[in-house]
Formats: structure tokens, sequence, C-alpha cells
DNA sequence: TTGACTTTACCGTCCGGACGGTACAGTAAA
DNA sequence: TTTACTGTACCGTCCGGACGGTAAAGTCAA
């Protein structure tokens, strides 16, 4: 496990995810990312005994990296009231900030066996029921969950059907939506 | 080509969709679909040609439906503001209503090959862009948009992530937010 | 209305290739 | 000496698709 360079787990990790999103999840084999990740077919059987595993993993690290990002934001916003429809706003607005190309993998994962999907059904469960409990109109809530799960989903199927400004547009739509209108704080904070 | 009973087409169709709903786009075989749909391979293979046709013709059938029932929803609504968006609900709830699973099988052809979903694509741009020509708030199409699509989405994964109450409060949430508020029409239309 | 022919709608078999996984010998760094 | 691989060879299975056949339904002239 080394921190300096990228893991060999996580370069077979994007490579998977790449490969997946380039050639459909059909077509995703070991082979093809054994070459990519830049190793051998065996090296990879070392790193990921099966197939499964390596495609566990895919849901695992995806599920594991939003949830470290959603509670960052969350810190940052004691528990106030509409704080985790907030974060999660933020969240996705800082993916896409960064213009992260988030091939995730997670649909070839759910392509070879949609029991993969369980965790992530799971996690947004719990995280929808937060959303609800800590806002003012569960509602809303709600609305503010499908929306952001309609922008995940987009990148998920790598859809272009809203252009950059467009999803400007939502996102600070959306934020405008559930911002924080007490007099202490007038206008949206600038922290992004 | 019977008219009487489903057709074969049809009935392949949806044994291809169901199946990959089941155990995943990934298994999805022509020897299981001929199975499910009760005749031999050979007889699949006469009617889809190549399993790149089958696939091509799941997305089509998708899109067809879908089109086909909004254009009904939007015929009793002549161009009115926001009866791209209110349609758009109100297709939506009507699947919901009548508890279709949709096993659309889209999954399984983006999964064969991501190019299949073009056709989505190039659909859902146009829907998006008469959405907002027909709205009053550009932005509150697409976050519309976005939430039915977070709907669709969740279904699509076969997500239970919102229960039917959820599914409802949501659905009349939408509904509400765009609900003509002209003095003729002073509640929502109890047309469904 | 019969016989000749075409079209439609399949069945059953077979083949080549791809893929997941195994086994194992070797190697280079720590 | 262990860890983390590389590289090769191989096995068994599954799958897409090609192909040859066939039975029934329709068409049409004589």
């Amino acid at each position: 496990m080394r921190a300096a360079t990228l893991t060999t787990k996580d370069k077979i990790l994007q490579a998977a995810a790449e490969i997946a999103m380039e050639v459909g999840p059909v077509h995703l084999s070991l082979d093809a990312v054994a070459r990519r990740a830049g190793l051998s077919k065996g090296g990879l059987l070392y790193t990921f005994p099966t197939k499964a595993k390596l495609l566990e993993a895919l849901v695992e690290h995806h599920v594991a990296e939003f949830d470290e990002s959603l509670r960052m934001q969350e810190a940052r916003r004691n528990h106030k009231v509409n704080s985790v429809v907030q974060a999660c706003i933020e969240v996705y607005r800082a993916e896409f900030v960064l213009n992260e190309p988030e091939p995730s993998g997670i649909l070839a994962a759910i392509a070879n066996d949609p029991s993969f999907i369980d965790p992530i059904r799971r996690y947004n469960k719990q995280l929808l029921d937060r959303m609800k409990e800590n806002s003012e109109d569960p509602t809303m809530a709600l609305i503010a969950f499908l929306t952001i799960e309609g922008l995940r989903s987009l990148k998920l199927l790598d859809m272009d059907t809203l252009t950059h400004e467009d999803q400007i547009a939502a996102i600070d739509g959306l934020r405008q939506l559930f911002a924080p209108c007490d007099p202490d704080k007038p206008s949206q904070p600038a922290t992004g």
C-alpha cells in the first residue's frame, strides 16, 4: 500500500472504469483491464482474485469517496437546517467544478450483477432519510435529492443532455432553493 | 404480424428486458432470451438477425413509448406555459400509478455498446429545450427535468430508495411547483 | 380447386472465438 | 525471505452467429 504514487489497486480500478465507459460494461475483460493498468493478467488476478472482487471494490470506492466528501461538507455546517441537502449540492458542485469525468464503473458492476448495487441502495436510503429529517420541508428535500440524482445519472450514463451553463444554472438554482435565509447569512457562502 | 396476441417481437423485447434486469445486462444471452420468449434461438435470430439489432429495438421501443405518452399528455394542454413540464410529470405519474415495473432493457443496450444511448441523448436534449422554451423559469424547468430524470434513473437501476409514499410526495410536489396558477384553473386538474 | 411456387416463421446443430480462471516458473525490490 | 508482481501456457465454458432444414400460410395462374 503505497501513498506517494497511485496504488496498484487504484490504477486497476481506474482502468476498469475507463474501459467500461469506452466499450461498455459487457466488454470489460480482465485482459483489457490488466493491459490498461499496465500490468499482467497474473498481476491483476493477484490483486483482485476474481472479477467479482474487482467490481465490488469499484462500488465500494465510489460510495466511500462520495461519503468522505459529503461528511467534509457537512462538518462545516453544524447540523443546521437543510445542511445535508446543502452539503449534497456542494459535493456535486465540487465534482463538477473540478471537472472530474468520473467514469465510476458502478455501471459495470451493476451490469455484471444487479446485486452489486445493494450497498448504494442502502447508502442512498440512509442519506435520503437524513436529508428529510434535517429539512424544513421533506418534499423539497425529496426534490433536491432527485435533482442531484438526475445530474448524477446523466453523468453515469455519459449524457451531455445539459450544457455546461445548464449544469451551473441547475446547481445555482438548487443552491438558492435551499440557501440559508437567516439574517446572519444574507447571501450564499463563497466557500465553494 | 398478428395483432390479437403479443407480437413475437414484443415477446422477445420483453423477455430480453426481464432477463437483463434479473441477471444483469452482461449475462443477457440470446439463448436465454429465446427460451424466455418461448422460441428457439434460430427463431430469435430470424426476428432479430443480430444481438445489436435486438438491443437497438429495445432502445427504440423505450423512446417511442415515452414519446407517445408525452405527446398525448401535451395534446390536452395546448402549448400553455409549463405544459411540457407538466406533461412529463404526468407521464411519469401515469407509469407510476399503473405500477409499470419497466424493465426497459436500455441498460442492457448501453452495457453492450455505449453508443446505443445516442438516440436517447438526442431525444432528451430536444425535450429539455422544449421544456425550457415553454417555461417561465428555465432554471426551474431544468430542476423539473432533473427531478424526473432522478426518478427514472432510480427505476432504471431498480433502486427502491424512495418508498411508495415518497414517490407520491415527490410527484405531487413537482405538480404543485408547476401547477397552473391562473385564476381560471384554481387547483390541479383531476384528469390524472 | 388444384398444383406450383413463394414467403413467413420458425427449429436444431455446429463452430470459432472470447473470456474467466488456474497453474506455475521466474524476478526484482525491500 | 517475503511481497508483489511478470509472463506463459492452458482449460472449460459460454456465446454469437452462420447455416441448413421445414412446416404452414398465402398467391396465383390454368
